[in-house]
DNA sequence: ATCTTAGTTGACCAGTCAGTCAAGTCAAGC
DNA sequence: GCTTGACTTGACTGACTGGTCAACTAAGAT
């Protein structure tokens, strides 16, 4: 036995592939196990439920998305509405390599589990809109410098960030529905575009 | 034993009902069986597999989203955007109400089965698609119009259509996993500024 | 060497899954 | 009355579900 067991690591890994892959309700326990290269009672020593390895799944999801992606596609070296454009560019590059992969769309992880599982599990959903905060914070702190530096007029940019992320789950959704990335190209810039102005008052 | 059966009826209502509320795998066929009254046997005399099911439901919930929600909002005593701020007003409405009565916000039935099978099912993604392209389509004879009538500039019009469409999705995404109609409210009426435009050449 | 602890296993549990099928019922047509 | 076909049933199939648990293993500490 090792001295740092990576179980846990491997189970991990194996179900957000199937997962991501096909959808929460089609991989079961048995197959996670199977494809990590471990029995089933050592997966309920790692995780209390499928549903906790979900939870995980979502917060390793977001990290691996945010230094692979965000924090790329938010770096300052360029202007914020540049910054936008690139975190449109890694998105389209990123669908479009796994179907170039897999031959399938496979959409947003945390859309497709929103829209799975939102109505039956309030620990998921709540998580999943925890998530999508985060994701909306992000591009409303690039907003926020947006307008600072004049490059985008007067707007609410909570609802302004909200939108952008509404709509590039929207595309992604519809590419997957589709099969084909190439809506992603086609679509994705239009984001840029969105505003949602401050209420008159 | 009646002259017209009302069971296949049955199972398809029941099993709309049950899907929508909660999703496509979390629904069995004993339960839908249980819903409508029947044994399984008879559900599957009218219907082969509950893929076929499914994509009867598919067709059943677009005739009826036409004929309650899209001819209403598309009729033509109003200009092309006012019908467009119609469609956004009815499915705010429609969501809302939904939440009122059960709690949740169920998002939309077409973009809930394409995030959960569209990786899994084929038969059942190209039938999303193909409901999805309708809808796009009765978007884009709007915004004919709107470009027509001198409401909108030149835009791309397929493309604009599509955006929209992903753009609602979105929003209702959103606002499922936030479990919150109001986010509807604030975010779907900008979806009438979004425009494609057509490529530069 | 013994104990402890983290990790692992195999067998089990009760329930459920989509689908199958022989047999039965009923109403309409001849 | 008999036949036919649409519809319905109850029991079944083999597989699978998420989760449980007693027993075991191995490494580190004492």
């Amino acid at each position: 036995m090792n001295a740092v067991s990576d179980t846990r690591e491997r189970i991990l890994d194996a179900a957000r592939r199937l997962i991501y892959a096909r959808s929460y309700a089609d991989v079961g326990i048995a197959e996670i196990c199977a494809e990590a290269g471990v029995k089933k009672g050592s997966f309920y020593h790692f995780f209390p439920s499928k549903r906790d390895l979900t939870v995980a799944i979502l917060d390793a999801t977001f990290a691996d998305l945010k230094s692979d992606l965000l924090d790329r596609a938010f770096a300052a070296d360029v202007s914020p509405l540049a910054r936008l454009r690139r975190l449109i560019d890694l998105t389209v590059r990123s669908q479009t390599e796994m179907h170039a992969q897999t031959g399938v769309v496979p959409g947003c992880q945390f859309g497709n589990l929103a829209a799975e599982q939102s109505t039956q599990d309030e620990v998921l959903r709540n998580k999943v809109a925890e998530v999508f905060g985060r994701l909306a914070k992000g591009l409303a702190a690039t907003l926020t410098q947006a307008v600072a530096e004049g490059e985008v007029g007067p707007i609410d940019v909570a609802a302004t960030a909200d939108a952008m992320l509404a709509y590039l789950e929207g595309v992604v959704l519809i590419a997957k529905s589709r099969n084909d990335p190439g809506v992603l190209a086609r679509l994705l810039p239009g984001m840029l575009d969105i505003r949602i102005m401050p209420a008159a008052s």
